[in-house]
DNA sequence: ACATAATATCTATCAGTGCTAGATAATCTG
DNA sequence: CAGATTATCTAGCACTGATAGATATTATGT
């Protein structure tokens, strides 16, 4: 019953191999629907990508949305480090506005990246034990943003990301013109950054 | 050809069958996705509910986005309405309260037909010819809690819609707690009410 | 009143979707 | 090298939105 040792580095080759394939199904799945939009995002084009049979998919995915959870995580992810990164670099004094600029370029730059990180309701919830840590990272970068012990800076940050995500998205589905982004995060950094 | 007042009574009431087919239509698609999602909301699903079958539905509508096309300008309509009303109602002081709170409510109270009303991203444009006016009217509902005349207010009413709406989308995604929701519209209101 | 034109509606079908069962090929194990 | 395990494929299901062509119903001109 022994693994011999060249056994086991087959073994991880063929790990490699699974999650190599894994990331190539992610990444076409997020170009194609950055290029051609979700809808065009289907299992046989995925499989086509890859070069392999439909069925291979689910045995990496338990079904279609779960592909498209595996990027919105993904996504979570590069917008934490984003975040993290605009408040380091940040001079004293307006770490928000970095933040808030940040946020929005992020979204504005990978719309269909954004739209599913936002969509996946039911799927993925937020205050439960399955929440990916992907998510409470991106979250935990507001909450940086407005420190204090209290659940009232719990409260502000919810709301500056309620905001922000509100004109990422309004934006998005071309409520608003995209011309006057600067003067409305203007307006948004000096209503966050008071005291009151 | 001159077309007699019988005829007349006759192509009266097969518009009207027409139209009540068209709203028996529309109730229909509004119901079953607010019971069971919109992914139900299928072409078939619907044609047996107003009795009839599958492609008259295209005549009254060209496609199934169409249909939720009309749905989603039906529910702006109602925003609009409900957000006129608070206004209305609200005592000398607290109007952008009162506001916050009907969009919200209604919000909540309607996930799937909010959901709708958003997700309608290319096909219903806002700063457009083609903008349907019960849009516009809606919209028109946060200028009016933000007189001046200046492009300043503008941006503080799309700030303001945009806070209300990460709210509303952030819950009913399920980011947020419904149990704090006081709270965060009090922070809101706070921000929104003062002068800067 | 009746043949003809126009309209309303249906049945049947298309191509495409997510997903799965069952068969086959490739690989590892004793 | 036989037997078990794993990887992969082909073929198919039930469903989707949408449309073409046939059929029934209704209106029109003489």
């Amino acid at each position: 019953m022994a693994t011999t040792p060249a056994a086991n580095r087959i073994a991880e080759r063929k790990l490699r191999d699974k999650q190599a394939r894994r990331a190539q199904i992610i990444s076409a799945a997020r170009r194609i629907a950055e290029l051609e939009g979700w809808s065009n995002v289907t299992v046989r084009r995925l499989s086509d990508e890859i070069s392999y049979s439909q069925p291979v998919l689910y045995a990496h995915f338990e079904s279609r949305q779960g592909i498209l959870d595996a990027v919105a995580v993904e996504g979570f992810q590069e917008l934490g480090l984003a975040m993290e990164k605009a408040r380091n670099r940040a001079k004293r004094g307006n770490t928000i506005e970095s933040v808030a600029a940040a946020y929005l370029e992020f979204a504005a730059s990978s719309p269909a990246l954004y739209e599913v990180m936002f969509s996946l309701s039911l799927s993925v919830p937020f205050d439960d034990a399955a929440t990916p840590p992907e998510l409470r990272f991106a979250f935990s970068q507001f909450l940086e943003l407005f420190p204090g012990q209290s659940s009232k800076s719990e409260v502000i940050s919810e709301l500056f990301w309620a905001s922000l995500h509100g004109i990422a998205e309004l934006t998005r589905t071309k409520r608003f013109k995209p011309s006057r982004q600067k003067e409305r995060v203007r307006a948004l950094v000096e209503r966050f950054a008071i005291k009151i």
